[in-house]
RNA sequence: GGGCGUUUAGCUCAGCUGGGAGAGCACCUGCCUUACAAGCAGGGGGUCGCAGGUUCAAGCCCUGCAACGCCCACCA
């Protein structure tokens, strides 16, 4: 299974073996033990019914990097997989299923129905959890919970009991937002807001003659942008501060079409500015008609069937489609002369957010939540910091929303999902709420008893999700183990729906924060900066992505792109980008693992026993300040300067440089010290680089690691590489920084003057003391690396044939007289004045601004003054050269 | 109507408590060098949205404006 680096990289031929290694192993199954520091994170439940689309592809990596670094971090880890029954998306899915073979839900019955839906899941359910898998998500699949489960419904209906019990729960008749489509209440936050162009009406409303009683010559005129209402309107409200409409204080108007009386009140709500002043009231279909309507005791008639067609109510209308009857009522408006203006108008309509079908307010009887006393100690938990959400900028919104919260609906007509538990007694009325099914009425010892058709908000029970995965309500080990969880990380848009409820339910529950951080990640749009979405078709498909460019790909790219607080833009170039990578990762794999020598064990060995050069001293203590860096940004969340540190690591600094350099010592076919120390470091550095950089490419790096020498099973268990003090080389760095300097100048000249790669040319450098030794140590690195045949040392200044270019202090002269362009070599220098005069002039005018010199902190002053000496030290040596090029052609 | 965010190279973005404008991609030049052309070496390219202000010094702080995006809100 794991044999052989090879070829290129080709994560398909592989990916799906190791998962199973891993499954088989049962290295994400976590046992309680005591003896370590729990670490938790229950996922966001995908619906049963889902796919993993992108943004679950973003969330589920994030979760799983988090996961596998703390899992190797030595954490009694378990990451909590399951998926949510998602009532009412559940619900559309099977009755589209129905659709399609002539059918409905009525037909079926409910009964049937429900089976139906559990079929549905029993086949499909397992699509989203083996896309994680593909995805590579180390999930504790021993505990993977499902929102329907058995214990799941015995924890909802828990809550519900205590919430009645406790006085947080009532029924009760209000207006709530009513889908035609789904046929169904929804709460406020289930409705999406769109602004819609549409008209704005002036309907005549006649008086009533007081003598007469019938319609006179005056008239009221009120403005609608949904004239079919009317046949619902009881009243007809005007301010009670408005002067035109004192006359009409205690009267009547007649309702055109349905030649009703109704009453001309007075409420403050009416904004005088607003139309005529006069607003027509239809209490059963208008959140702010029904709070009139309820101040002033009018009668609430609703005109409408469930799916929106009017009812008996609506008159001669009755059975028409509410749209169809908004053309009918005004075309007989019209007819009676009743219409007397239209106007263009856009208002914001709300829509069904499952189904996007405008809702429809409607009065009925309804279950709520009481949600004032929740939101308090909810408020505070954030407030204080014992749940912190990243980045802050949520918090703001999660208090505003917190502070306005208002009620919550939670009965659905819907037959997927939890079943109030609530029985009526059929003899007197009675209503039982319990957790078990009653047997008789305690009221009257009746036993028909009849269940309550209503199902619970899909939302009412997620909310439970970080303690009832675990068990609760019983007291389970896991509960006392795991709970509270440590991190959720979801995205913003569930942060009402879900995040708040959560922390509001965990606390009043169980005493305790749900999670102490939250971390809100991006959203992913396309290349445009669009939301992706399914109606845009602009959605990459992970699934996609990870059958032609590996699941490590996907992975790297999205956690590459996550930066806090901003949306993520994901595009083919960088997808190609990550790719490109991992083949790097490969080839360099290939590379140090087809060196490496059997004979060394590299496991047992002790460094302290190599002679260790300058590069391997660089390049261990390089590691050492990665592995650090990268720690810190797992810690604070940002993904993408964890990646971006990664893969310079490696590609720059690893292959560029170390393997480059490493390849003098390990092509000499010897038996030395110093070529054995060359293949110890490459090991060394490429076996832990794998373990940082596991979390997030779990696959390949695995696979690599599996097959150079290690010791233990699997990455997934091995310890994740700590920071280690000693080390830390800073004089390493340094100097193999002065030698980067000297290698890229050299280069640089060369390919400046167009110098064939191959031609090896004499290099002479100007310095002394400990550069000059440390440079002569080097001479054969610096050669190979800059293709320089010699270096010597000493000035060649005045010399013919040479070009003179500097590295910091160090003057380098590069022999190049029989291969180069001279006045490519006039033009570069030329170039190269210009540059530097500017630099020059920009240090002179700070050094000569009075100011400047008297406020400017010393080390500033300083700096700048050594900027001055240094550009013109440079300009001296480039006039002198210019000079001397110009002699040569 | 209220609130938030964004604006830096052709594109996508990074720039920490003010003190030398950066990366990746794209582009240009030269290389199929025995891990890698999915590569190597090198290079060009920016009025940091606009207008003011504070400061010795502003991409960064303050004020105003503009454009784009997002969220919230019961105005018929």
């Amino acid at each position: 299974m794991f044999e052989g680096i090879e070829g290129k990289y080709n994560p398909s031929s592989f990916e799906k073996e190791i998962y199973s290694y891993w499954l088989e192993n049962k290295y994400f199954s976590a046992e309680i033990d005591k003896s370590k520091k729990p670490f938790s994170i229950v996922i966001p439940p995908p619906n049963v019914t889902g796919y993993l689309h992108i943004g679950h592809a973003l969330n589920n990596t994030l979760q799983d990097i988090i996961v596998r670094y703390k899992r190797m971090k030595g954490y009694n880890t378990t990451w909590v997989p399951g998926t949510d029954h998602a009532g009412i998306a559940t619900q559309n899915v099977v009755e589209k299923f129905l659709e399609k073979k002539n059918m409905d839900r009525f037909q079926l019955g409910r009964e049937k129905f429900i089976d139906q839906v559990w079929k549905w899941k029993d086949e499909y359910g397992s699509r989203i959890i083996n896309q994680l898998k593909s995805l590579g998500c180390s999930c504790d699949w021993d505990r993977e919970r499902f929102t329907f489960d058995d214990n799941y419904v015995k924890a909802v209906t828990r809550e519900f009991v205590t919430l009645y019990n406790d006085g947080l729960i009532y029924k009760g008749n209000y207006m709530i937002n009513w889908c035609p489509r789904c046929r169904t209440a929804i709460s406020d936050i289930e409705v999406e807001h769109e602004e819609k162009k549409g008209s704005l009406w002036d309907i005549k409303y006649p008086l009533i003659d007081t003598e007469t009683g019938k319609p006179g010559s005056e008239y009221l005129v009120v403005s609608t942008t949904r004239p079919e209402t009317m046949l619902g309107d009881t009243a007809v409200a005007v301010n009670p501060e408005d002067k035109r409409y004192k006359k009409y204080r205690g009267r009547f108007v007649y309702l055109p079409l349905m030649k009703r009386k109704i009453p001309v009140i007075e409420d403050s709500f009416v904004d005088m500015e607003f139309g005529t002043g006069a607003v027509k009231v239809t209490p059963a279909h208008d959140p702010n008609d029904f709070e009139i309507g309820r101040r002033h005791g009018l009668k609430e008639i609703n005109i409408f069937e469930e799916d929106a067609a009017l009812n008996s109510n609506g008159g001669k209308y009755k059975g028409l489609d509410r749209y169809e009857a908004r053309e009918k009522v005004l075309k007989d408006l019209e007819r009676g002369g009743y219409l007397t203006g239209r106007r263009p108008h856009v208002s914001s309509v709300g829509i069904c957010s499952r189904c996007s079908t405008v809702v429809e307010p409607r009065v009925s009887m309804q279950w709520f939540v009481s949600m004032k006393k929740l939101a308090g100690p909810a408020i505070e938990v954030v407030k204080d910091g014992r749940v912190k959400i990243i980045p802050g900028k949520w918090k703001k919104i999660y208090f505003d929303w917190m502070e306005n919260i208002r009620d919550w609906c939670i009965s659905r007509q819907l037959w997927w999902g939890h079943r109030i538990p609530v029985w009526y007694c059929s003899d007197c009325s009675e209503m039982i709420v319990s957790e078990e099914k009653p047997l008789k009425c305690p009221n009257c010892k009746g036993s028909s008893l009849r269940q309550d058709n209503d199902v619970m908000d899909t939302w009412f029970s997620s909310c439970l999700w970080p303690f009832a995965v675990f068990g609760w309500p019983e007291e389970t080990k896991d509960l006392k183990h795991f709970f509270p969880t440590d991190t959720l990380v979801t995205a913003h848009d569930i942060i009402f729906f879900w995040v708040a409820r959560m922390i509001m339910m965990s606390l009043y529950f169980r005493g305790d924060v749900p999670f102490r951080e939250v971390f809100i990640n991006p959203l992913v749009n396309d290349e445009s900066g669009r939301k992706m979405s399914k109606s845009r078709g602009n959605v990459a498909d992970p699934m996609d992505i990870i059958e032609k460019k590996g699941a490590d790909v996907l992975r790297f790219t999205l956690a590459s792109l996550t930066t806090p607080g901003k949306n993520l833009v994901l595009g083919d170039e960088k997808i190609e980008g990550v790719r490109n990578f991992a083949n790097k990762l490969w080839n360099a794999s290939k590379f140090v693992s087809s060196n490496l020598d059997e004979n060394i064990d590299f496991n047992n060995t002790d460094m302290t026993q190599l002679d260790l050069n300058i590069w391997d001293r660089w390049i261990i203590s390089r590691l050492n300040g990665v592995i650090r860096e990268v720690e810190k940004y797992l810690g604070n969340y940002k993904f993408s300067f964890a990646s971006k540190l990664l893969v310079n690591f490696f590609w720059n600094d690893y292959c560029d440089w170390y393997i480059e350099s490493t390849k003098i010592r390990v092509y000499k076919k010897e038996n030395s010290i110093n070529r054995k120390s060359a293949l110890y470091v490459l090991w060394y550095i490429l076996e832990r680089y794998l373990r940082v950089l596991h979390p997030f490419m779990p696959f390949v790096t695995e696979k690599i690691w599996q097959n150079i020498p290690h010791s233990g099973q699997s990455l997934v268990i091995k310890d994740f590489p700590g920071f280690e003090k000693e080390n830390v080389n800073k004089k390493a760095e340094d100097e193999i920084e002065l030698l980067f300097k000297v290698i890229s100048a050299i280069r640089k000249t060369r390919s400046e003057l167009k110098i064939n790669p191959y031609k090896k040319l004499r290099v002479v450098l100007e310095t002394g003391g400990r550069e000059k030794a440390l440079l002569e140590d080097n001479g054969e690195y610096v050669c190979s690396l800059s293709k320089s045949d010699k270096m010597e040392f000493g000035s060649c200044s005045g010399q013919k044939g040479y070009v003179k270019t500097a590295a910091g202090d160090i003057n380098i002269y590069i022999y190049i007289l029989d291969a180069i362009d001279i006045e490519l070599e006039i033009k570069r220098i030329k170039d190269q004045i210009r540059k530097t005069e500017i630099q020059a002039e920009k240090s002179r005018k700070k050094i000569s601004n009075a100011d400047f010199m008297k406020k400017a902190p010393a080390g500033i002053i300083s700096r700048e003054k050594d900027k001055l000496k240094e550009a013109d030290k440079a300009l001296e040596t480039l006039e002198e050269q210019l000079t001397r090029i110009k002699a040569i052609g």
